[in-house]
DNA sequence: TCCGTTCCATACAGCAGTGTACGGAAAACC
DNA sequence: GGTTTTCCGTACACTGCTGTATGGAACGGA
């Protein structure tokens, strides 16, 4: 690692993986400079702020967690086989790095700078799995409860890794546990129970 | 409001109270000081660190939310109604001071002093649940199952309230809706698909 | 190679919070 | 009412962070 000079991506990548390990907390210019092997007078070439610094490192987490995973879904064909396969890559155990991170984000939902992308991401996924369950035949009052209600469940879990991880394999890693939940949250075709 | 001495008690709860409000970050002494109307001085007599208050406070968070709440549901006798009141009073919507705490307390989960108090809770919580899934005739392993579900589906809901207030209404309002999800989480007697 | 632009290090001022030392006020006790 | 214990205010030192000012290094084009 020959030390070259640093863009602004550099160090909108490191507050980034910092946000991953110790949350919103962890985006402080002065650590970062250690880690980035430099000093603040570079910061402060690049961005106004360390505000600017968090805007900038939760409009990656913007694109990176929602806009790319989407995107990703999107190359899914069938209707049914994309939303298992999006449900089932939401409940999947993550690398432990990941499990902080929308916790942390979640518990600055009133910091002004925080909010607005929070709100967006959330309007947008749910969005997104309202999408998924209409295009399985539900009528679009009922796709968005069921998206609600799905993306709840997803937050759940993330939640509850975070509190306790060793419980979450309980059910995830149990299969019929696992099936018995997703079967839950994707309603069989032709099912009258789509309220 | 006249100039008392303050108490250990009064500290802890101005700290709970605080908790509350902007999360564990609020937990400060000069800050409360000035609340209380008193200096760091009066502090550090009933406490010898910052920890040992937000230790308090957390182990008061743990009485109040969790312990006498498990109280007050006991004092119900039928277990089905016990549980359709637990989940009702767990997905309803709170008093917006109630919104942060939680989330914040799961975002500091890989804190040494909070950590062991949300695992506590947490545990005790699932346990809780569990047992009232097994009054109701469910085998232990199912309603283990079934009490990790309900509590990840109850974190799901605090989350979501606090990530975008005003779209969970749209199903907690819901009559039909919230019956729906209650009667997800609810196994009706004497049906087989109790895995 | 020279020069202008881009980038960064250093040094400084400031803020918010923690924790300690110590003197003195306020209760409590007899 | 004097003494002892309990409690609190004040002043200080220290830490970790933000943001600014400025000089100078590194780079790129001519």
């Amino acid at each position: 690692m020959v030390k070259r000079r640093l863009t602004r991506e550099d160090w909108t990548h490191a507050a980034f993986d910092a946000m991953c390990r110790g949350g919103l907390g962890a985006v402080a210019v002065d650590p970062l400079a250690k880690v980035l092997g430099a000093t603040r007078g570079s910061f402060y070439w690049h961005f106004t702020d360390r505000e600017a610094l968090l805007v900038a490192a939760l409009e990656l987490w913007e694109q990176l967690a929602t806009e790319d995973m989407i995107a990703a879904m999107e190359r899914i064909r069938d209707p049914l086989d994309r939303l298992r396969t999006l449900l089932h890559e939401a409940l999947r155990d993550r690398r432990p790095s990941d499990v902080y991170l929308e916790p942390s984000i979640v518990a600055h939902a009133h910091d002004p700078v925080v909010g607005p992308v929070l709100r967006r991401v959330t309007e947008r996924r749910i969005g997104y799995l309202t999408e998924c369950y209409q295009q399985l035949g539900m009528p679009a009052e009922a796709a968005r409860r069921q998206g609600v209600v799905a993306y709840a469940a997803y937050l759940g879990w993330v939640e509850l890794r975070a509190a306790a991880p060793d419980i979450v394999p309980e059910v995830t890693r149990d299969r019929a546990a696992m099936d018995h939940l997703l079967g839950q949250l994707t309603p069989r075709l032709g099912n009258e129970d789509l309220t």
